[in-house]
DNA sequence: GTAGTACGCTACGGTAGCGTAGCATAAACC
DNA sequence: GGTTTATGCTACGCTACCGTAGCGTACTAC
C-alpha cells in the first residue's frame, strides 16, 4: 500500500503521494494525534473525500504514514566477514536514523504502537522488520566469533538499538559514519573481553 | 504538585490522590491522549468539576501525571568509589525502569515531551533529571580514571540510557541487579580497551 | 471527440473531549 | 452544634474530528 505503482492513473498516484508527504509532515511534528483526516487534506490540498477513496479509514492513513516514516536497511552482504557485515548494518542503521523523516519522527514511531487506539491497524512487528537485518548480523558474528557464540542476541540487539536510538534522539548527536563505526567498535570490545 | 502536604483536609487529599492514581493508571495503559478529565474522572470517581478545582486544566494534570510516571534515583554516595557508584546508580535505574508504573509507560514517558501539544505544561528537562545522577556518576568515573579522562560524557549516557531502556521495553527482559551489572560491565570493558 | 473516472466542494450527523455554572449534599473543623 | 469548605451532580456551549452523501467539474485514456 506505501508503494504505488507506475502504470496507474496521475492523478491517483499524484494524490496518494500528495496525502502521504502531508501525512508524513503532520506525524513528525506532532505524532499521530496530528495525522487528522482534516489536517492532512488541507495540508496537501486534497479534498477529505478522495482521501477516504484510497484509505478506508484514519487507521489506514496512519499505518502508511508510520511505515513511510520507517527507514530501508538492506540486509548484510557478509561477502567481507561477519565483523565488516556488522558495521555496514551498524552505518546504515545510523544513517537512516538520522534521517528525515525518522529522526523527528522516532519518539512517535516507538509510542504508537504501543498505543492501543492508534496502532489499530499496525502490524505489531512493523519496527522489529526495520531492525532484523541487525539482528542476523549479530547472529553472525556470534557463530563466527566475532563475539562469544552464547551472545544473547536479543539482549545484544538492545545494547545496539538503544544506543543508536538514543543518539538520534538528541538532536546534538551527529548520525554519522564515525558514530557508527564508535557504537559498533564499544559493542565488540565489550564482549569480547573475559567473561561470557 | 506531586505532593500533596500531609496538614492538609482529608477530602482534598484523598481526591488528589484517586485522581492522580487513575490518570497514572490511564496513561500507562493508552498513553497522553487516554488521560481525559472525563475518562479520569470516571476511573477516579472524583467528580470533574473537582478535578478542575485542583488542576487548572488538563495540560496540568497530565504533568503531574508524567511526574508519577518516572522513577526516583538518589545520587551516588560515592563511598566506596566511583566504579562501585556507577554500578549503584545503573542498578537503581533498571530496577526503576522495570518497575509499575514506570515500565509500561516508558514509550509514552519518551514520546510526550516532543508532542507539542501534550507537552503543554511539561517542563522541557523533566526526563533529564531522572538520569542527573547517572550523568554525575559517569563523570566521577571519567575524572577517577575508570574509564578513559576524555569520555564523551553524552555519548555514554546515550549508551547506557538506551541499553536500559530498551531493555525495559521488551516485555521478555528481566529488570534485575543481574542485569544491571552486565550493563555496567559491558560499558566499561568496552571503554577500557585501547583507543579513545 | 467521447466515455469513463478521479477529483473538489459543501453540507451533513454523530461522537468525544474541554472547561464552566449553579445548586444541593456531606464532610471536616472549632 | 454550627460554620466553613470540599465535593457531587446535572446541564450546558464550544470545538475538533470522523466518516458519508450528492453533485458538478476536470482530467485521462482510447
Amino acid at each position: 500500500m506505501s508503494q504505488t505503482p507506475v502504470d496507474v492513473d496521475p492523478r491517483v498516484r499524484r494524490s496518494r503521494e500528495a496525502v502521504l508527504a502531508a501525512s508524513v509532515a503532520l506525524f513528525v511534528a506532532g505524532g499521530p494525534r496530528a495525522v487528522t483526516v482534516d489536517a492532512v487534506s488541507e495540508e496537501s490540498g486534497v479534498a477529505k473525500t478522495t482521501i477516504y477513496r484510497h484509505w478506508r479509514d484514519r487507521a489506514h492513513l496512519l499505518a502508511d504514514t508510520y511505515r513511510a516514516c520507517l527507514p530501508v536497511v538492506p540486509v548484510p552482504d557478509d561477502g567481507r566477514g561477519p565483523q565488516e557485515a556488522l558495521r555496514d548494518v551498524v552505518r546504515c542503521l545510523v544513517r537512516g536514523m538520522g534521517q528525515e523523516p525518522t529522526r523527528p519522527a522516532l519518539p512517535h514511531l516507538i509510542a504508537t504502537p504501543l498505543d492501543p487506539v492508534e496502532s489499530r491497524a499496525l502490524p505489531a512487528d512493523v519496527m522489529d522488520q526495520t531492525f532484523a537485518p541487525l539482528v542476523l548480523s549479530i547472529q553472525r558474528a556470534a557463530s563466527s566469533g566475532v563475539i562469544p557464540p552464547d551472545t544473547d542476541v536479543m539482549e545484544a540487539k538492545h545494547q545496539l538499538v538503544g544506543f543508536i536510538i538514543m543518539s538520534a534522539i538528541d538532536p546534538a548527536c551527529a548520525m554519522d559514519d564515525v558514530l557508527a563505526d564508535r557504537i559498533t567498535d564499544l559493542f565488540i570490545r565489550g564482549r569480547q573481553g573475559q567473561g561470557r
